[in-house]
RNA sequence: UGGGGCGUCGCCAAGCGGUAAGGCACCGGGUUUUGAUCCCGGCAUUCGUAGGUUCGAUCCCUGCCGCCCCAGCCA
């Protein structure tokens, strides 16, 4: 896999935090971990997270855990474990040792929120969930104490105790930390950190009745694993003060510091979980794997590469001002990876027929196709030219402008790697649409050389009548079309939908190679763009490809 | 009208007191059997704004303006 690491970039600020930290001997190694819950498929906001995060651990030799954070059994799903292992695998990331889970150390933040109510620190709380709110105070206003708030240490021992045996109902006892309710963070308001859940949980179970809250586990969990950098996003900012509160109040052998950054926003699309879902449940996208969603499943059905994921996320770096990302900076690395690793093929996508007159029935000439325009002359697959073809429709027009290097009455291109044909005359239908154009071809320029060396700036592609093979194309645009949908609350994110993000086209017509690919595989369709092999919908012998993404079309008239 | 953040080219982003990197986009030109690729060149007298400190400020200080986040028993 090739990625840019090799160019000096500057280090962003959390790199210079790691290396300053490894400099001064603050740690011997850095550990980071990547910590989603299982509750939705990843998205490409995650991948800039996974990239930093395991990033950080090979550029510094350092560790990266993969953790699950599920500490919510009423949402979170096995399935979701799964999908997101494969997609950090497919990103080309390895996890240090095995798989975490929050879920692995229920037992010990037990035992810790014992000790917390020990040092009288926590307390149980009987305010149902409008009274808790009320008792908050506002952005403005200080809150109030819980009338639960003094109990006894043995008191709350025994509350909890009954809270963890399955006694109470959900929602009658939280446990909350006792910090300090007029703190004009709310975060710091006495947070609940545990609650009653009577749920199944994905891995434990119905093992137990009470479930620790994210800010509680969260730092426990770091100071579990020994992480040294805890990576987050802005919106986390507010609860540091209590991420730190709870490993500085039970004394925890170590501290991670926690180190928010911006979270991605990609131009004409959304990442955000709940958005992606109602997308999917509502069926506007075929499922989460849609080629037109920017998760990590649905940009791999698209025929994105690891490569161009990781080059994106190192270009658009770290830092901690909101951003909208152009999405042409994604594109962009894209095209990058595809030029040089991506095999050119032939395939009309509007098909009109073209024939040439002077070419004798029934020949069958295989001429040499380049695979790769930069490799040698001899990395060829043999392309059947016959008397009748087809070529692209936008190819030929019948009153051409002058800057119009293709096919019209008068004209002469190359018929790329074939011969060089002369325009003789062209056939429409009562509607006026063109339906078939005759040339000549001079049979002496086989390769697409003039014998007398005079030269031709127009190329096109073209694919053989009789032996080409007809294929279902899907041309994917944009899925949304404003550049920033889901920002304005006055307007639904579902009417900025893109009517066009998706053109079936099931008349285009392949070189008969292209019949051979493995689904996923991604191919340059010369002059049209990049196109990959559609991993669900296609069937051996009939493929159906998805444009990955378009060749830049500068000045094209 | 509480607290926490952020503000350098259209979009990202370096810069860490010594006189504005780089990428994307865009605009020119060259090469080309993909109007692709590739190659050259252009693209911030200025760093939200107003003051202050300094020989010198995008970097330090103060005020102002703008934007984002926080009142889940979600993460």
């Amino acid at each position: 896999m090739s990625d840019n690491t090799e160019e000096k970039r500057p280090l962003d600020f959390i790199r210079q935090i790691v290396a300053d930290d490894l400099k001064t001997g603050k740690h011997k190694q850095s550990v980071t971990r990547f910590p989603p819950e299982p509750n939705g498929f990843l998205h490409i906001g995650h991948a800039k997270s996974i990239c930093l995060n395991f990033g950080i651990a090979e550029e510094f030799g350092g560790r990266c855990n993969l953790r699950f954070d599920d500490t919510n059994p009423s949402k979170e799903e096995e399935k979701y474990v799964e999908a997101i292992k494969r997609d950090v695998e497919w990103l080309g990331f390895k996890w240090a040792g095995d798989v975490h889970y929050a879920s692995d150390y229920f037992q010990q933040l037990y035992e810790l929120a014992l000790e917390l109510i020990k040092k009288g620190k926590a307390y149980v709380c009987e305010l149902d969930a409008e009274h808790m709110r009320e008792y908050r105070g506002t952005l403005t206003s200080p809150g109030k104490n819980s009338p639960w708030r003094n109990r006894s240490v043995e008191e709350n021992l025994e509350l909890f105790t009954r809270m963890k045996e399955g006694e109470f109902a959900e929602g009658s006892h939280v446990l909350r930390a006792k910090i300090d309710m007029a703190s004009p963070n709310l975060n710091l308001r006495d947070p609940v950190i545990y609650r009653i859940l009577n749920a199944i949980h994905h891995r434990t179970g119905s093992e137990w009745h009470i479930y620790p809250m994210y800010d509680y586990t969260h730092c426990l969990s770091d100071m579990l694993e020994g992480i040294t950098h805890s990576l987050c996003t802005l919106e986390f900012q507010d609860h540091r003060p209590l991420y730190d509160w709870v490993l500085e109040t039970l004394e925890t052998p170590c501290h991670p510091q926690q180190i928010e950054f911006a979270r991605l926003n990609l131009s004409y699309f959304i990442t955000s979980k709940r958005k992606l879902l109602r997308l999917v449940e509502e069926k506007h996208v075929s499922g989460w794997d849609d080629p037109r969603m920017l998760t990590v499943s649905g940009i791999r059905r698209r025929g994105y590469t690891p490569a161009s994921l990781r080059n994106f996320c190192a270009t658009i770096g770290i830092g901690r001002s909101d951003s909208l990302i152009s999405l042409s900076i994604l594109e962009d690395e894209l095209r990058n990876d595809l030029n040089v690793n991506a095999p050119r093929r032939i395939c009309i996508l509007d098909p009109v027929k073209l024939i040439i007159d002077n070419f004798p029935e029934g020949r069958v000439d295989m001429v040499d196709g380049k695979n790769y325009p930069q490799n040698p002359e001899t990395d060829t697959r043999p392309l059947p030219f016959t008397k009748e073809l087809y070529i692209e429709r936008e190819d030929f027009m019948e009153e051409p402008p002058k800057k119009y290097f293709r096919l019209g009455p008068g004209r002469e291109v190359r018929l790329k790697y074939g011969y060089l044909v002369q325009y003789a005359s062209h056939e429409k239908d009562s509607n006026g649409n063109i339906t078939t154009i005759h040339c000549t071809c001079d049979l002496e320029s086989r390769g697409g050389f003039a014998v007398d060396g005079h030269k031709v700036k127009g190329t096109i592609h073209w694919v053989s009548a009789s032996e080409g093979k007809t294929v279902t194309v899907n041309l994917y645009e944009r899925l949304f079309s404003v550049s920033d949908p889901g920002t304005n609350s006055e307007v639904d994110f579902i009417d900025q939908l893109n009517p066009h993000s998706i053109k079936v086209v099931n008349n285009a017509v392949a070189e008969p190679e292209l019949l051979n690919l493995q689904p996923g595989t991604t191919v340059q369709f010369e002059r049209m763009g990049y196109f990959c092999v559609d991993s669900r919908d296609s069937a051996p012998g009939k493929p159906v490809f998805n444009r990955t993404v378009t060749l830049r079309d500068s000045g094209k008239i």
